[in-house]
DNA sequence: CCTGGGATTTTCT
DNA sequence: GAAAATCCCAGGA
């Protein structure tokens, strides 16, 4: 078993670009009750600035998004579509609107409780581990991520935080830069490759 | 393979 | 009152 470190402040204070890309092959860790629940991020997309229309934050700062003018290393968590929770890594200094979603995540261990919270209330016999986290919403669902953890300051929390296997190195050949999704009322913003993931990885979003 | 619709509720106009 | 950084399912090609 290899050996995960927290990632420290410093991480978090990179351009967000960048970050976006980091962010890649680093693990994701959530603890509730007894539960340990541990996966690999393999897909990320940046909202950056103020002009950004696909950005929360392009209409201003409000009650909803105020946290994405915040410091970096906060989570940013949010409901869309009346249904969903969506994870986000702020970035950026103060009042600079900007964070990274997190869109997929490779499930690495706590993958039964991870299948029990997403039980959908459909019939069906077993989910596809390909279906487990493979999406915003999907991973928060699967990782009890919601609005109680919205805020939450991922360098000091015990409850959701990043990690890394510092053996572990993720190149630049690994990964693919794509348009991002669900943003065609982004103007000449949705054209942006903002969206970073893991080639050959069976549990990102959208190729 | 693709397209379209429904679920569900907070947020902002 | 409309829109929304989604997901799932049904139906057609």
């Amino acid at each position: 078993m290899s050996k995960l470190k927290r990632l420290p402040a410093k991480f978090y204070q990179q351009d967000t670009f960048a970050l976006a890309e980091n962010l890649l092959g680093k693990y994701l860790i959530r603890k509730y009750n007894n539960h340990i629940l541990n996966g690999k991020i393999v897909e990320t997309e940046c909202y950056y600035g103020p002009n950004d229309l696909a950005s929360h934050a392009s209409r201003g700062k409000t009650e909803r998004t105020k946290l994405m003018f915040a410091q970096p290393g906060l989570a940013y968590i949010y409901l869309i579509y009346g249904m969903y929770y969506c994870l986000n890594i702020v970035t950026e200094h103060k009042n600079f609107p900007a964070a990274i979603l997190i869109r997929a995540i490779e499930p690495i261990s706590g993958l039964k409780q991870m299948a029990k919270n997403r039980q959908i209330p459909v019939a069906q016999n077993s989910l596809p581990i390909t279906k487990l986290t493979s999406g915003p919403g999907k991973l928060c669902q699967a990782f009890k991520i919601n609005k109680s953890l919205n805020g939450e300051n991922l360098i000091t929390s015990k409850k959701l935080y990043l990690a890394t296997n510092t053996q572990e190195k993720i190149t630049p050949k690994q990964i693919k830069k794509a348009k991002r999704i669900g943003i065609d009322y982004a103007g000449q913003y949705k054209n942006k490759l903002w969206r970073y993931y893991l080639k050959d990885n069976l549990f990102v979003s959208q190729k």
